[in-house]
DNA sequence: TTCTTTCTGTGAAATTATTCACAGGAGAAT
DNA sequence: ATTCTCCTGTGAATAATTTCACAGAAAGAA
């Protein structure tokens, strides 16, 4: 069976939630998670009975969160294996991602950037290697990198996709704030300030009208 | 009629994608949208259908793409009046959005930014003016800022929220990777890398299904 | 004017996601 | 061993969202 997208999205908040949680021993139940967390206890436990458990992760207390947590990355194949991503544009926005932890422990790795100002290149400090942007279409393929992470000016954000189309890769999280035109194949992830403070808007209209109801 | 969730979602994008496109007078087309967007015709003017118009909007080439933002953002609580937020820590992250040019002609503007580092609000450069966080408790009633953009060290998220949450804020953008609990009358935008990525693999792993079925 | 084309707007149908409600299992307590 | 309690897991019911399909409006052509 497969895995919708809203559960997709609950169970990868959940995998971070779990592994965040001080403790690993006393088991979390889904009334936990939804204290946490807002979603229902009723959608976190079909979320969880929608994936394919082999081992049983739960007991009379809940579930087992390192068993659990394991069992989410196995299904959304988030396991071991790192999938390898790269930064364009390595601006103050881009070159934020050089020192970000968040990456540690998680399923993806950084492994390379990307820059058309070579000055910038030479004064970055990162841990991993920093390129001009011309040598994209060699070392895209040689590292094997899927992924890339957009933060170009808005100006140059379409043509830096279909740069990094051509170059092979098969999804794209956009921080620019330009809407990106590609082909279907192609997946597109928008992350933006806006979008983000327009849902917060339309989500505490929407309670306002539920409450003058 | 109430406005729903994902119709919100995809309008406010589109918003952005009508003002980003050069040509203001030709109008723009639900088979257009999709082409841009990728996101059906029928659930554009579904969506469109959704929100009260008043003035005509479309003729038979189209949509006025001025009209149509103008009653898209109305209809979103979107119009000329500016939703006020701060920034708070001023890390690589949060001061990237000191100069950020995407907030001009948005919905919202950037007010205030804090930051428990005094020196550091020393050396930064911002158009607007930088606290320490001790005086978010006076600052962000006193401008009436009503969403916070966070962007602080995971282990101080939670605690950075509550204090936001006693200053009256309404609604936090998330951007640690950090889960936030907070009552159920605050609202959460959780933004983060990591997520993003785990969502474009999901989207392909599902395509890599379809086809294979 | 009349025909043709092109696009919108929207009820109705189909699909997808959430919520409910309760059976069943596992441990703790007596 | 029996009962009590607290969970999970999941079919069935409900609700939300998307897709379909087509009537109708507007504009240009002849």
């Amino acid at each position: 069976m497969a895995i919708s997208k809203p559960t997709a999205e609950r169970l990868s908040q959940l995998v971070r939630l779990l592994e965040q949680r001080g403790d690993r021993q006393t088991p979390v139940s889904s009334a936990e998670i939804e204290q946490l967390t807002g979603w229902p206890s009723h959608t976190i436990r079909k979320d969880i009975s929608a994936l394919n458990a082999g081992t049983h992760i739960s007991t009379t207390a809940g579930y087992d969160a390192k068993k659990l947590a394991a069992v989410i990355r196995k299904n959304l194949d988030l396991s071991d294996e790192t999938h390898k991503s790269c930064i364009v544009g390595l601006g103050r926005l881009g070159s934020a991602f050089l020192d970000y932890s968040g990456f540690t422990g998680s399923a993806f790795s950084l492994c390379a950037g990307f820059d058309s100002n070579v000055n910038r290149l030479e004064i970055l400090k990162s841990s991993f290697p920093l390129y001009p942007t011309f040598r994209m279409k060699e070392v895209i393929p040689r590292l094997n990198i899927r992924f890339a992470i957009l933060c170009v000016p808005p100006d140059q954000a379409q043509s830096a996709a279909e740069k990094l189309i051509d170059c092979g890769i098969s999804g794209i999280v956009n921080f620019t704030p330009s809407i990106l035109s590609v082909p279907s194949e192609i997946e597109i992830e928008n992350v933006s300030v806006i979008d983000a403070l327009g849902t917060l808007t339309a989500r505490l209209a929407a309670k306002q009208n539920h409450r003058s109801k």
